[in-house]
DNA sequence: AAATCGGGGGA
DNA sequence: TCCCCAGATTT
């Protein structure tokens, strides 16, 4: 099977997914003995053995109990992995248990609607995952005979799956021998070889692909591939690492350089963009105003009220007071006549990656047009309870609910 | 190569 | 506040 497109650039593109480097360790290959990122050598073939022992050792009696790990089958364990992208520990549990109570089975994630599938994923933020898991699970239902494939090629087409997630999904849940990267594994790894450079730049990204495939043993690599991460998130931390804990401080090159807590080396992080957004909860005889957030935008698929961005709404119309502005753009834009001045409800301050957003929240009762306007229609509050809403439109639902 | 996509947890 | 989280996809 080919590939009719790149899923991202660090994907091998040879048939062979994986390119060997015949007893590279030792020496480093080619493209890591090219380049001077390395304070250190990189590491023998006597250090990768001592290496696999101690941390698989240190796995079997320190791993965590996690839902995922009772049955390690590969729906559970690609589940687990699309809703642990970018997503802690912690956050995932409750998710993943009342998701797999939902949906026990592939067939019946597929066969679900995708509204109930996002309203299974709602408030675990990047939505378009539960979008490609959906997707995904009809792809295994048609195009694989409703068996999770086995093979790194067909795991990788499935929408919302990378390099990462392909390896580890075959990995945990066939054992079989591929490699893991992601970010508790950039940082261990940055440690281990004292990496003298930003993990995520272009050149050590290959370079540490390329660790993470001599790093592995001929078997176990499930449990070899969690226990990575496993010491990388439970002792080698971010800030302050447990190195006195460590079951490999002696494969450390931080270490022994005294550098653990220096590295790795942190990339400049974009600053953050203020925002100043207005949102209308509009009610009329205890109907009120939604529309579902359309492909592109924001939380699409979710459902939301109405919202601007104040500060759009101000260059359009720079002469009139602020309040006046944003009544003036509503009752175009919907085509609504206000009975009354805007109510302010609260104020939500949040965050959607880069952005920090002010929302300011009012509440106005306004008769709904004949004609929908921008998608917007109506609903009581009990279909309201039901339909997956975005982090913000549930806090002020609650707040409104509570209040009344 | 860089931007985009949420939300929460912890220091 | 800032940093980080078992990344993928688009531009």
């Amino acid at each position: 099977m080919s590939l009719s497109k790149r899923k991202n650039a660090t994907q091998p593109k040879s048939k062979k997914p994986i390119t060997k480097v015949a007893s590279s360790q030792g020496t480093a290959p080619a493209s890591i003995r090219s380049n001077a990122h390395l304070l250190n050598e990189y590491p023998s073939a006597d250090w990768f053995k001592k290496f696999r022992k101690a941390i698989l050792k240190w796995y079997e009696s320190n791993q965590r109990r996690l839902p995922w790990r009772d049955d390690p089958i590969p729906y559970k364990v690609w589940l687990s992995e699309i809703m642990l992208q970018q997503t802690q520990v912690a956050t995932v549990v409750d998710y993943f248990n009342r998701f797999i109570n939902k949906f026990p089975t592939i067939i019946e994630l597929a066969n679900a609607d995708e509204q109930t599938v996002l309203s299974m994923w709602e408030g675990l933020g990047y939505y378009r995952r539960a979008r490609n898991l959906h997707a995904a699970a009809q792809k295994v239902r048609d195009d694989f005979g409703g068996i999770f494939p086995d093979d790194f090629e067909s795991v990788l087409s499935l929408p919302g799956v990378g390099r990462y997630s392909a390896g580890a999904i075959l990995s945990i849940a066939g054992d079989q021998k591929l490699p893991i990267l992601e970010g508790n594994t950039y940082r261990l790894h940055a440690r281990l070889l004292a990496l003298h450079d930003d993990p995520r730049s272009r050149g050590s990204e290959s370079l540490l692909w390329q660790f993470a495939e001599d790093l592995l043993p001929t078997k176990k690599c499930g449990a070899f591939n969690q226990s990575l991460m496993e010491l990388g998130s439970e002792i080698c931390k971010p800030k302050k690492p447990l190195c006195q804990c460590c079951p490999v401080i002696k494969n450390c090159a931080a270490n022994q350089l005294d550098m653990a807590d220096k590295l790795p080396i942190k990339s400049k992080r974009r600053k953050f963009v203020r925002r100043h957004d207005a949102l209308f909860f509009i009610e009329n005889r205890g109907q009120v105003w939604v529309r579902q957030r359309k492909q592109g935008e924001w939380w699409a698929g979710l459902w939301d009220f109405a919202r601007f961005n104040v500060s759009e709404v101000a260059e359009t119309a720079e002469k009139s007071p602020p309040n006046e502005r944003l009544q003036n753009h509503l009752e175009a834009e919907l085509g609504i006549q206000l009975k009354s001045h805007p109510k302010i409800l609260m104020t939500i301050n949040h965050a959607v990656t880069h952005h920090k957003i002010r929302l300011d929240c009012y509440w106005i009762k306004a008769k709904f047009p004949d004609a929908g306007k921008q998608g917007f229609k109506q609903v009581t509050r009990n279909e309201l309870s039901e339909l997956p809403l975005n982090v913000t439109a549930r806090k002020l639902l609650s707040m409104i609910e509570k209040s009344c």
